[in-house]
Parts: C-alpha cells; sequence; structure tokens
DNA sequence: GCCAACGTTGGC
DNA sequence: GCCAACGTTGGC
C-alpha cells in the first residue's frame, strides 16, 4: 500500500478539523498543482497518510486514510483538478516536527524537507516506518 | 516556445 | 514580517 503526506495550514483547516469530520471523512480541495494531482490520481481507497501542519506547529500530528478515490473538484473553477476524501484514523502519541525529520538522517530525503511547498506527497514505507515509530505509534500500514 | 515578472507558499 | 523557492502567467 502506498502512504502519503496531506500539508495543511492549521488556521484553514487542523487535525481537530479533521477529526470532527467523522468517520466518513471530507474532501480534500484546493490541490492546483500538477504534481500534487498526480499523487492525488494514485491514490487508493484505504491509502494511509500522514496529516502535517505547515507554518504553525510544522510537525506531522496524525495519520488519514482515503475514503473516495480521485474525483473532479468542484471548487476549481478551470475544471483541471480533483481530490480525494480523506478521514482522521489515530493521533500520532507525540508529534514529529519538522525539525526531529530533518536531523534524523534516513528522512533526509523527505519531499517535506527538499520540496516543502509540494502539498501532497508520497512517503516511503521505510519513512513511514521510521516517522511511526518517532511519533510512538507501532508501525501501521 | 522562451523567459522575465509576478504571486504564493512556508520556513525562519 | 521577511525572503527564498517554486509554479504560473503573459509578452515577445
Amino acid at each position: 500500500m502506498a502512504h502519503w503526506l496531506y500539508k495543511s495550514e492549521p488556521s484553514t483547516w487542523s487535525w481537530d478539523d479533521q477529526v470532527a469530520a467523522g468517520k466518513k471523512g471530507t474532501f480534500w480541495s484546493g490541490v492546483r498543482n500538477h504534481s500534487a494531482k498526480l499523487n492525488l490520481m494514485a491514490m487508493k481507497k484505504g491509502d494511509r497518510g500522514f496529516f502535517y501542519h505547515s507554518n504553525e506547529g510544522k510537525a506531522i500530528v496524525g495519520i488519514v486514510e482515503v475514503t473516495k478515490e480521485y474525483y473532479p473538484d468542484h471548487t476549481d473553477p478551470t475544471g483541471k483538478f480533483g481530490m480525494v476524501d480523506i478521514r482522521a484514523v489515530e493521533p500520532l502519541k507525540r508529534p514529529v516536527t519538522l525539525e526531529e525529520i530533518k536531523v534524523e538522517p534516513k528522512l533526509k530525503d523527505m519531499i517535506l524537507v527538499n520540496n516543502s511547498r509540494l502539498s501532497v506527497q508520497p512517503v516511503t514505507d521505510a519513512e513511514w516506518a521510521i516517522i511511526c515509530r518517532m511519533g510512538g505509534l507501532k508501525q501501521k500500514d
């Protein structure tokens, strides 16, 4: 199963908001970037990803799961972009901060570190396992 | 089709 | 609040 990372500014849409959206989840709209779009299109129902707070907190705070695969984003006037639905699965026992990620040599190739502007990113299995451990979780798939 | 100018994102 | 990095736009 593939893994992903979703970035959001907490002032716009936070982990708490995602949790409040419930088990059914909610759409992840607003992607207006082709690299991010390709990632969204590659997602399968049940794929899990990290939920990252940018700007404020700058940390991975929880795990989410895709509940609906790629479909058109009605908020996009051009009709070029789409979105998926995601739901909150569980919080990390302990947030994993950007600072910690940068310090860990095994995570230095993460897109989060090298291309911080990409809002939806793939995460490798190795990176997934390391961050789950750092976050105080047994490894999940 | 190139590239300069501009807007946005996000770390610091 | 600043500014670097990146993507997009638009003139040529």
